[in-house]
DNA sequence: GTCTATAGGGGGATAGAC
DNA sequence: GTCTATCCCCCTATAGAC
């Protein structure tokens, strides 16, 4: 076993504050329970964050980079094709979040709350979606008459919330469907092949 | 100016905490700013609501009905046909988020921690989705063939994903595009004409 | 019913020993 | 760098006057 540095102590409470951050956010995480999740004293929380607010920024932006982090990649290949691009977001996401199932509530919910609307104006979000190579090859698409006039924004929008959604109302829809979680991971299997064959479909409908 | 009632108060305080446990969530909301916002001493509050739990079990319970009391009465209409009701649906949906929109991302955020999760088990969901007329004119659309052969689960899934996300995720979207709030209500408008017509390309996609 | 005042506890942050 | 002990504020809830 390694001698614990500096860093690895660090890194163990960066982890247990993400979790505690992502399921209870903000407000209802506790300090206490972020150094007990991180097997450390409280004391030595502020020691390395000097308090809980500078601790959920960290959390905050690097949660926000990874959601894009995922995207960015995708959004500016130049080898593949629109059509394979809609395939590798649905199956980029839906894999992110069935790690991080409450990455995408927590991230909504503190970007409306106080807490997280600071952090969304350091960040190049609107260029990276709007700038981006898939941006192009959509308006292609369009000039060409290949797909309808839907805006971009509506269709991102579109986009985003079949990946997104499901996960944000999984205890609804395990509820009503009666799914275990087994079943629920299917039909997100299920989602990822039929994704990208009904954003097609919507394209060409208006 | 009408005596102050029991009832008006009571109503004046559930009114107020309505509106802090929509915007701050459970965790995030003080009893403190509902009696503000109520206009009464903190104090009131606890007579009326002998703890902040039981108010928030009130207004939790209440906001869940009237997300499905706008629903129910679409899904057993027995008048409209299918596409009128997923025109309706759209209506009433776009139209309630509109005015309450931070109720959808409320309830999800609660539901999934701890707080609401008792909650939905005192609410038949299931009964009032699954044995719906909406569900048979869908049964038997699939089974004359007018329609493709995704479940049930997913398309109504989609419907609401579509009602809903736009709310959830409207910090990032107005920041995204670059939207003044008449320009996001100008989207969700024509969201509202176009919902049915995604929907319905969808369900003969596959 | 409605208020003022306050008890009681929890949670963020720090002092200081090791 | 890590701990124990503690401060102190803020929040919920109640007691008691009106």
């Amino acid at each position: 076993m390694a001698p614990k540095t500096d860093e690895s102590t660090e890194l163990k409470i960066k982890e247990a504050a993400r979790k505690v951050f992502h399921s209870k956010g903000f407000a209802g995480a506790k300090t206490r329970d972020i150094a007990e999740e991180a097997g450390i004293n409280l004391a030595l929380l502020n020691y390395y964050f000097r308090s809980k607010q500078k601790l959920f920024e960290i959390i905050m932006l690097e949660s926000m980079q990874q959601f894009m982090h995922s995207m960015s990649g995708v959004f500016n290949d130049m080898d593949s094709s629109f059509e394979e691009k809609l395939e590798l977001i649905a199956e980029r996401y839906l894999k992110l979040f069935s790690q991080e199932p409450d990455l995408p509530i927590f991230m909504l919910t503190e970007l409306r709350q106080g807490q997280g609307a600071e952090v969304i104006k350091h960040i190049n979000l609107r260029s990276i979606l709007l700038e981006s190579y898939f941006v192009k090859q959509y308006a292609d698409l369009q000039a060409e008459g290949k797909i309808g006039p839907m805006p971009f924004l509506q269709f991102v929008l579109n986009l985003m919330s079949f990946c997104v959604f499901p996960f944000m109302a999984a205890p609804i829809i395990k509820h009503i469907g009666g799914l275990k979680d087994a079943e629920f991971t299917a039909m997100v299997e299920e989602r990822k092949r039929l994704i990208p064959i009904w954003v097609q479909s919507m394209l060409r409908a208006d």
